[in-house]
DNA sequence: GCTTTAAAAAGTAACTT
DNA sequence: AAGTTACTTTCAAAAGC
């Protein structure tokens, strides 16, 4: 029937036009963001699967959207914390980390806690750091989560501690400041991580 | 301390319980009468009424319906709510002699006396029971089906055991968590 | 889902001294 | 840099938006 034909064409082209909205909106997140296509493909995947599986429900297209992006950014080890992803976007950092939680259990995505390594090179490049400094940080969190001194601290805020550690030995030392600047986390925080990896990994700093 | 008995770390901490005292109340002449309490319709439909004997904070609504919650024990749960029986009769208020009330929620803290490593535990336990984000929080949550609590672990080795109806639900949760854990060789 | 209550855990944040 | 206060998470009930 006509009606039937009509019912399809409006419901076909509503949810086009949420589609092309959501879409424009991980661009426009991504873009405010920095990153990279591969992220913002990977978004569009998961936006597209969660529609897919009707996790829009009772849900604003701009949360899932956000949520979408956060998530994509995990897989593709590129992590963005909730708060920078909330600044970005119009839904607040609890309704992006509550739809956050929906669809990454709905869609099995399965990622595990953010790593501390993944915040390095970007906090890095911030800070005009070399790959030589990089990679001593990086040891540094390889060997700090062997010890267990990762468990329940902010990734962040060890990855700030531990770039920082990495820059005095490098010889190119950034201050706490600076990296607390580019890593989002407090002096405080920094000096508190610094500090229990300074002592429980015999990484002694002669400043 | 408690080092080897994570068991006797077992303390409740808070218990949240329900109860209906009558079948009416006239708030705003309540909240007049009572000195601690506190009520703004605006804010929220309850009076709030503080207790310091057991320290108790009582949500009181007009439909004679009653909430109370910091008690850390059962007892002072209950001696609680005989005092609140007590104040409103105080008031002219007609309430039964023999109050009874149900437990919605047993907060309780534990010890496992050990440093646990939140980030295998997060690989090691069934990944749709777990929530780990440090990002956000340093707990890791946990929830069990049998006893149907949600619990938050740290890496300290200290635990808190919430959404039990009974003190047993606690004990069982960290008996099945310890065995889990040295099932995994994770303790 | 929100509002209000209470309480602990450990980390981080924001102020004040 | 130390202290203090406060917010994050979990839970449940209540009446009503």
């Amino acid at each position: 029937r006509l009606r039937k034909w009509q019912r399809r064409i409006r419901v076909s082209n509503a949810t086009e036009r949420n589609l092309a909205f959501a879409l424009s909106e991980l661009d426009r997140m991504a873009s405010a963001l920095g990153l990279p296509r591969n992220v913002r493909e990977t978004a569009a995947v998961v936006y597209r699967d969660a529609v897919d599986k009707n996790l829009i429900r009772g849900r604003s297209i701009e949360g899932v959207a956000a949520a979408a992006l956060y998530a994509a950014c995990r897989q593709c080890s590129v992590p963005r914390t909730l708060d920078e992803i909330a600044e970005v976007s119009r839904v607040s950092r609890k309704e992006i980390g509550r739809t956050y939680r929906f669809i990454s259990r709905e869609l099995g995505l399965k990622l595990l806690p953010t790593s501390p390594i993944d915040y390095v090179p970007r906090f890095c490049s911030g800070l005009n750091l070399k790959g030589e400094v990089q990679s001593r940080a990086v040891e540094i969190l390889r060997q700090a989560g062997e010890r267990e001194l990762t468990s329940g601290r902010g990734p962040t805020g060890v990855a700030a501690a531990a770039i920082y550690i990495s820059s005095i030995l490098g010889g190119e030392r950034r201050t706490q400041r600076e990296v607390a600047e580019v890593a989002g986390v407090t002096e405080v925080t920094i000096r508190n991580r610094y500090k229990e990896l300074a002592e429980k990994l015999d990484v002694e700093i002669i400043l | 301390m408690n080092e080897h008995k994570p068991e006797e770390s077992l303390k409740i901490e808070n218990i949240v319980a329900s109860a209906k005292v009558t079948e009416s109340l006239d708030l705003p002449s309540l909240a007049s009468q009572l000195k601690d309490a506190e009520y703004n319709k605006k804010r929220f439909p309850g009076v709030v009424l503080r207790m310091q004997d057991p320290k108790i904070a009582a949500l009181i609504f007009g439909s004679g319906k009653v909430v109370l919650t910091g008690a850390k024990s059962i007892d002072s749960l209950s001696r609680g709510l005989e005092i609140l029986g007590d104040q409103l009769r105080a008031l002219g208020i007609d309430i039964p002699e023999n109050l009874t009330y149900k437990i919605q929620n047993i907060v309780t803290s534990a010890d496992l006396g050990t440093p646990i490593n939140l980030n295998k535990i997060a690989v090691g336990f069934n990944l749709d029971k777990i929530e780990y984000e440090p990002e956000q929080f340093p707990g890791l949550v946990y929830r069990l089906d049998d006893p149907k609590v949600v619990v938050l672990l740290f890496g300290s080795g200290k635990l808190i055991i919430t959404g039990g109806k009974v003190p047993e639900d606690a004990r069982r949760a960290v008996q099945r968590i310890l065995s889990e854990l040295s099932n995994l060789g994770l303790i």
